[in-house]
RNA sequence: GGGGGAAUUCCCGAGUGGCCAAAGGGGGCAGACUGUAAAUCUGUUGUCAGUGACUUCGGUGGUUCAAAUCCACCUUCCCCCA
């Protein structure tokens, strides 16, 4: 039985400092699992592990995109599977530490995704979605792959859009990729580890207080710096919340306050859709962050699900 | 002291006699999700046995078949003149 321990939960639930622990325990190294921290010179505002939080323990899949590079799942899960099979190899306890569910699933899944079309494809398909509008290639898709069709919403444009994509360029519709893949059994079969709050409003004032804390060391001008160094201001990286709407303060578009507020709304707003994600799986073992509330409880009540699991 | 204006469902804000449980937005809640996922998208939001009933539009009392909408008084807030 492979030893790997995912930690997940929404935002500002302790799953950094719980990795650390069992890592530290369990003779373990940590992968990230998030899609921000993958990018490099983006810290403060993705609540990267420190050097003094790490510990002394290895930690993989920090710092290794480009902001302006376009990342992507399917290449977190071809960069992070090698790096989790040699963990293994080792010996090691590897332990999935995030909060973005899709690359964490995917990664245990051994997620084979339908390839990307290519850049002329993509750029064609997006100008045909403003020329044409989306009725028009709702209705295209229709014709080719009604399952997918049928289930999507006419404003789902990123969707609709991927769909085409995969048939005109591998030519089977995206429904029979996906019916397949989704049959596959998983790669793994990990303990997974949930943090959560039964009182949302704990979580929501960890929220609001750690996007202050941001500020107080140095967001601004860790921003500042990637637009310094040219960071493209439309990638996919500065989407991150708390970096595109401090760029419009920095850009004079918005008042700090403001800007302050609308980076907490959107954590918190963050935060409800990935408990959304991992509702769905019924495998994982939830602790309630409302009533272990110190850092030794949670690490405790972990440490015993772990006694379970490796038997 | 005098004159004018405003009070709407969690918030902002439409609504000036029936088609109003009340537009729209925000927020909340719930959900979806197979190469942008911290993204993208959807639903719902007075109460209740849910094709219907009941309680809401600052308060009280009127007018009317019928009021959030009209009248009177009261309360609070804002503006202007003193």
């Amino acid at each position: 039985m492979d030893k790997i321990i995912c930690i997940l939960g929404p935002t500002a639930s302790g799953k950094t400092a719980l990795s650390v622990r069992l890592a530290q325990r369990y003779d373990g190294e940590v992968i990230s699992c998030d899609s921000m921290q993958v990018y490099r010179g983006m810290d403060i505002g993705t609540a990267k592990p420190t050097e003094e939080e790490m510990g002394g323990v290895v930690h993989h899949m920090l710092s290794v995109a480009d902001p302006n590079e376009a990342f992507s799942v399917g290449k977190y899960v071809e960069m992070a599977s090698p790096i989790l099979q040699d963990v293994l190899a080792r010996g090691k306890t590897a332990i999935i530490c995030g909060g973005t569910g899709l690359y964490m699933d995917s990664l245990m899944q051994g997620q084979q995704f339908a390839p990307q079309g290519d850049e002329a494809l993509r750029k064609e398909l997006e100008h045909r979605a403003d020329t044409e509008g989306m009725e028009a290639l709702l209705r295209e898709l229709q014709t080719i792959d009604p399952a997918t069709a049928q289930r999507l919403h006419l404003l789902d444009r990123k969707r609709i859009l991927r769909a085409l994509e995969v048939y005109y360029a591998t030519g089977e519709p995206i429904s029979v990729h996906n019916e397949r893949t989704a049959s596959l059994p998983p790669q793994y079969a990990p303990l997974r580890l949930g943090l959560w709050f039964s009182n949302r409003k704990e979580l929501y004032e960890r929220i609001d207080k750690r996007v202050l804390l941001m500020l107080e060391q140095g967001l601004l001008q860790e921003i500042q710096g990637l637009l310094d160094s040219g960071a493209d201001t439309q990638s996919t990286a500065m989407q991150a919340i708390g970096y595109k709407e401090f760029l419009l303060y920095l850009e004079g578009k918005e008042s700090l306050d403001d800007a302050v507020k609308a980076v907490q709304q959107g954590s918190r707003r963050y935060a409800k859709r990935q408990m959304t994600w991992f509702h769905r799986r019924d495998d994982i073992c939830w602790l309630d962050r409302s009533i272990l509330t110190q850092e030794a409880d949670v690490f405790s009540a972990a440490r015993q699900e772990l006694t379970n699991f490796l038997g």
